[in-house]
DNA sequence: CATGAATGAGTATTCATTCAT
DNA sequence: CATGAATGAATACTCATTCAT
């Protein structure tokens, strides 16, 4: 191994530990402020790199936000359209995918904060122009049509259905994570009862 | 009428139409670019006034925002109010409820389109701090409350049944909006089936 | 007496009337911040009157203050002027200017705080470009001067002679408004004796 | 000497440059219009620095004016207490003192015109609240009561001494700043011996 | 590729002053 | 003569971005 790559391997490291120390100090600042009050300044304050460095990696704060978010959402994205295609029943539907939503942000809290300070940025929230949100929701209503075609969803709006369910979604899983005494279990139990049989369903609290 | 009213007069007119021409320029910016984007000098720009007549009537742009959204909150909240305390079964009270606040919008266009620039400034967001969307999902709790202890609404956690309700309205609400075939009625139809008996409910479609 | 006598009579009050609430307003924020910071707002914001009355009473900040200190000026001055022109002796000469000095802001201690919140406003002050001080000074040293030509005063530099007394004046006069145990007795005494006699002049303290 | 250096040694001296026309600028406005009616826009004006360029080097114009009193004061003040400190008797602590006070302006003349415009920044100052001033008479009391201990100065009111002294210092340094005709060594006569002997000792000019 | 100083446009806000009423 | 709203210049300060080193 002559010097050369020595030093470039060098150099990719250095490359990968700068970018991660911006997305992380990013990830903080987006927490504690929101995308909208944070400056570039902001971030890289909280690194020990020079401000000059932000833009070797990253045009912009918003593409920052991008890189973060992506993550997220590429992931609980995935599952979702996995545990929907994979339903058999209605129930399984709703219930799988309530829980995989749930479970994704009780298990990654620093996601849901980051989503929490910023909410045009949710996988799932319908009042967004954000990439993410808005593919989440599209990707959900093309499972909804699709399971509509198999006969696992009834006949309806799926356009309502999909905003009713993804609405409902964020407001409760908001709800379970300011309130530690539900669990993801008891929240997707509420939420899978409450589609599937209404309000007036029996006995919500056995 | 002497010369000293009609003085008078021609100032107090002129007070009401600048203070007018403020909030109507707020108003675009808000809808446009969110509350947090926008400057004071977006909002003074779009008025032919000079850059300090704004602070005669505004201390800061947070103060014109509340102004606007101030009324949406009052009106609205109180409407819900008191369909939600007149309901005497469960059906009154989740059909009258969501046909309330998808008219109001449907009837104040301009107040949904500023909501939804700035979706924690709205009556019933979960997702906000902001005191009119706060206050709104305290009040709707405690009527469920209430309705609970009359036996109109079964027993159920409350928090997260005010949680579903209310992040489901804004949703179908959104959708309803970007989607002229659906009307008010059409979206509390789907919106109060879906509650009362689930998405497996007979007849979605008649 | 017919109602035009009567209105104008009123007028004439009310002139003196607002005249007087400005000045008093003034005085107050002048004492507190100094002329430097004091804003026309700031005085007027003092008074019930609106912005604009201000103009017809005075042109600027700077105006107000030269009639606050102007009074000041005037009365200090003559007193100061007659003493020395009344003086035979040196020490008559000595002792009666720093008394009448030392009495008048102890009997004005408004006057003197307005003055230390504006140190270049004072009658004597030689660091100054302000008309009363310097004035002060010239009619100090004319007073010197004729003093010389009738042999009261020894030949001396009158320049630096009425700087030195000027200047002592001043910091003595602060050392003793901050001072209760020193009354305008004991701080003329204390000059008196130091000009007198020197440092080591007899009994400093008996 | 490596490129590294040389580069490094560049920005270095352009550090200093702008530093040093910050400094430059700032002295001739605080001068020429004092330091309450300064404004930072003022001071850069002066410069070809850009508006923001201000701020990397200094946080308000205060600490501009700081830095350029501070070394006024630290370097006088340390001459001063020297001085004292060596004198056997009192005609060399108070002629020393004069001495020395008046030299320091006569060969820095840009900071005695800078402290004139400032007249609550000089190191004797008794009428401020300014750092330096009341620091250097905090000092020529202590030194005052010291050669007291000493029998180098007779017992007296060591607050009325002190404030006599500085107040005339300062006065008559104006006067010789003001006055071609009179150098640091007459100024120092003239101080030295009022102070010693009085108004009317004898042989006031030879 | 890292640095960090320089830039200058941009923002909120205050103020003295005018003038229609 | 009193009023107080309108004006717009002025100020302090921040920020994203560039670029020489």
């Amino acid at each position: 191994m002559d010097q050369q790559t020595v030093s470039q391997s060098r150099r990719e490291i250095n490359r990968v530990n700068n970018r991660d120390a911006i997305l992380r100090a990013a990830r903080e600042v987006f927490t504690e402020i929101g995308l909208g009050a944070t400056t570039v300044r902001d971030i890289i304050r909280r690194t020990d790199l020079a401000s000059g460095t932000f833009y070797n990696y990253f045009q912009s704060k918003d593409e920052v936000f991008e890189a973060l978010t992506n993550s997220v959402g590429v992931v609980l994205r995935a599952s979702l359209r996995q545990v929907r295609n994979e339903a058999t029943t209605l129930e399984d539907f709703v219930q799988n995918s309530f829980h995989t939503y749930f479970s994704y942000y009780a298990d990654n809290p620093q996601d849901y904060h980051l989503m929490r300070a910023n909410p045009n940025a949710d996988t799932l929230s319908t009042r967004l122009s954000a990439v993410q949100g808005q593919a989440g929701l599209n990707e959900m209503r093309e499972d909804i049509e699709a399971a509509m075609a198999n006969n696992i969803v009834p006949e309806t709006d799926t356009g309502l259905l999909t905003a009713a369910l993804g609405g409902a979604a964020i407001s409760i899983l908001d709800e379970m994570m300011e309130n530690d005494s539900i669990d993801r279990d008891e929240a997707t139990r509420f939420a899978t009862q409450l589609f599937m049989t209404g309000i007036a369903g029996k006995q919500r609290k056995p």
